[in-house]
DNA sequence: GCCCATTTGTTCGTATGTATA
DNA sequence: TTATACATACGAACAAATGGG
């Protein structure tokens, strides 16, 4: 199925998974197999499995619950919408300044109904701006438990099996 | 230095070499120590090592170079930046569309004065908006080779060592 | 140009802790 | 309690790139 051996395995692996879950074989919310089925399916050791999941874990695809498993957050779809929403925000609010540009303009010899019409068709293009980046700021601060996800109740500290303590 | 042993060994080497990339002791294109070094400097096995590099690199703040070193790319107030401008712009955005709002509102009663003046603090407000969302667009989507950074010139294939044929 | 040490990157194996069922 | 699963951490090996002798 896989015949591209220039690229690392964990890295196909991911590409693959990332596949899966944008073609809706691994559907939003459902678990991903387990570490050692992918290790057995994929013919991999454990090591390139658990490098796959960090790297989509990562990306924000899925998050992993200890004990559970490893389930499917989003499709790469919506991930790479942020991009791609930002890059139409960016063309849209230029266009709308090429607009108030014209406007401030010709403002002095254009009659009172064709600036209101001028500033309607403004109003419209900032709604439309506006309602995109509201969905792009909620989607980006939301959900989204990345990087500490601080103890909410109590810190409840969880080991120190071997050489946790670390210094200078 | 570190007593905090609720966390991850990994997670708190990343979290000092943050504090240490943020402060300047490792400044922005300089070379972060080698694996070794690291190792041996806060008693922890190359494993933990590798862990927290690879959280730096998967937040932008590093990038390696094999044979070489792992470079400083970027402090995390630039990156945090990114959230915060785009924060920014959603509150410009919002003010500007109130303001769009209320000139639509009082358009047939006021003077052509007022609305000239109204119209050119419109076209201030959206230039700093513009300018801010051209400065983020640049930034995210210019220096960054994160996800696949397909080969340019020849795929050449890099390696084939144990097990990089995976399949279903 | 060739050899060698260093460094990053990838991969293997294994062990332990914690959480869930 | 037992079993499964994720997460962390240890050690070891090899490939590739870099740079010095």
């Amino acid at each position: 199925m896989i015949e591209d051996v220039g690229r690392p395995a964990y890295q196909q692996m991911a590409a693959d998974l990332r596949a899966q879950i944008a073609s809706g074989k691994l559907a939003v919310g459902s678990a991903v197999p387990s570490t050692a089925q992918l290790s057995k399916q994929y013919g991999v050791s454990v090591t390139v499995v658990r490098a796959a999941i960090n790297q989509l874990r990562a990306d924000g695809l899925v998050v992993g619950q200890p004990g559970k498993a490893v389930y499917v957050r989003a499709t790469p779809e919506a991930m790479a919408n942020e991009r791609v929403q930002l890059q139409d925000l960016a063309g849209q609010v230029k266009e709308l300044r090429a607009s108030l540009n014209d406007v401030a303009e010709r403002e002095e010899s254009t009659s009172i109904d064709q600036l209101r019409a001028e500033v309607a068709d403004l109003r419209r293009q900032l709604g439309s701006c506006h309602a995109q980046l509201m969905d792009l700021y909620s989607r980006m601060g939301q959900p989204y438990p990345h990087e500490d996800a601080e103890r909410e109740t109590a810190p409840k500290r969880r080991r120190a099996p071997t050489g946790t303590e670390i210094g200078t």
